[in-house]
DNA sequence: TACGGCTGCGTATATCGTAAGCAGTAGCGC
DNA sequence: GCGCTACTGCTTACGATATACGCAGCCGTA
């Protein structure tokens, strides 16, 4: 097991959350923990949003200061990124098929759910390449599911990067339109409408033309749209593929 | 030309970047105007980060003081919601072949280019579909671009979504790379050397297998990723473009 | 047992977005 | 021409936020 220096250059809290932190020899016993705290910020952040999560709420929600937290991680945004990690914990275990695409879509549905099921994920800004661990395991089980490919180490990174890419941007579009929210019904309806006045046939003829053809007349929050992109996506990863063998 | 009361139910400031308001009728001639507050705010942003964007920076950037800003623009956020969009004034001309692809393609790079120059760009949060003029342009030439296509306005509009998460991801990834600062030199490497320390053979295998390639050896912030990834999903697409020839 | 590392947290500060309202400008309508 | 009022720029003020600093007490090590 590594010693306490373990010089990987990560904040504390991150190195507490790979387990390279013992608990410290002296001082009095811990009221709190690391794990309470981020499971709080997960909490606050499902309920109220990012923007409404702050140190003072976070805190609160387990009875304690919010100078405390201080403690435990040195910055907010050192929480945001456990707490993003906290909520991958259920995005890399699937029922291996041994065929990469099928793995690779459980993989992205994983994904999705989470953001969808979280959708402050996607507004936590992401400040570098993953370290934490869950996220880690992530891009693990996906390079798992590549093994049999002939793609290089590279371009197998570059397929998840483009996965991600699709989860991601699904996950900021249903933001858009507030999943799960009643009194959001009919938002891209009244977007189509919106467009309608501001578009003139000159400038705009080919938005008009799909706006003409309803593309915006109800809202989708299924996961078709995601579905499609995936597909498109791993058609032609597979025509890679094909194309080395 | 619409009326004053043009009833999109759009911010004033909005309005007025699509020219449906006009000057007030009364009052003292204006020192200021939403243009120049704009491309202050575009000028403070690409200099110190979205993070040192404030209302009194934009507003000392032109001599003026923070809350003049609130005649032209009721909240900071339509602040940012139109300086993305006078980024994107640069997006959308083209040299069209008539070639869905390389019309794409071109599309694509100049998203990304504009991204590249502008890395505060993503991280304005998405707040709704595109209600502006350059990116409504932007999807236009896309659309336009498509039209000699089989697909349906659904599924244009849903290529476009693609092409734009692979941008943005890679406009994401560049920031962490923080392309332009020379102090930055090694973020991957320094990336890849911490991974090993954190990685067991036992629980991921397959990412030091990838690392042993040296997949993480030196940074890489030429186009060639966003191009590889772009070629996958175009190369999905024109499978199904292919289908239904 | 003494020392010092650790805990929780109170106080304080700088910064931020923006509400409220004042004094002056200038055009409209009578 | 005058009064009214919409508009401009900006000062003052406030609530909220992240986090620096430091105190008092806890507790393990040497």
């Amino acid at each position: 097991m590594p010693s306490e220096e373990t010089d990987t250059s990560l904040p504390a809290s991150v190195e507490a959350v790979w387990g390279l932190r013992g608990r410290p020899a002296r001082g009095p016993k811990r009221a709190l923990s690391l794990e309470r705290i981020v499971a709080a910020g997960v909490a606050v952040a499902d309920r109220e949003g990012l923007d409404a999560l702050s140190m003072s709420r976070v805190a609160n929600a387990i009875g304690t200061s919010a100078m405390s937290l201080y403690r435990y991680v040195s910055a907010k945004d050192e929480l945001l990124t456990l707490m993003v990690d906290a909520v991958y914990a259920d995005t890399w275990t699937i029922a291996a098929t041994g065929r990469w695409r099928a793995d690779l879509t459980q993989l992205a549905f994983n994904n999705l759910h989470t953001l969808r099921r979280h959708p402050w994920v996607v507004r936590v800004p992401v400040t570098g390449p993953p370290i934490t661990p869950h996220q880690l395991r992530w891009l693990e089980a996906s390079l798992a599911a590549l093994r049999g490919t002939p793609l290089s180490g590279k371009e197998k990174i570059a397929v998840m990067l483009l996965v991600n890419s699709l989860v991601r941007n699904d996950a900021t579009l249903m933001i858009d339109l507030r999943v799960g929210e009643p009194e959001s019904e009919g938002k891209l309806p009244d977007y189509g409408k919106t467009l309608r006045l501001l578009l003139d046939p000159k400038h705009f003829p080919e938005l008009i033309d799909v706006l003409d053809e309803g593309v915006f007349d109800y809202d989708d929050t299924s996961e078709q749209d995601f579905s499609w992109s995936l597909e498109r996506a791993l058609d032609g990863v597979a025509a890679l593929i094909e194309s080395k063998r």
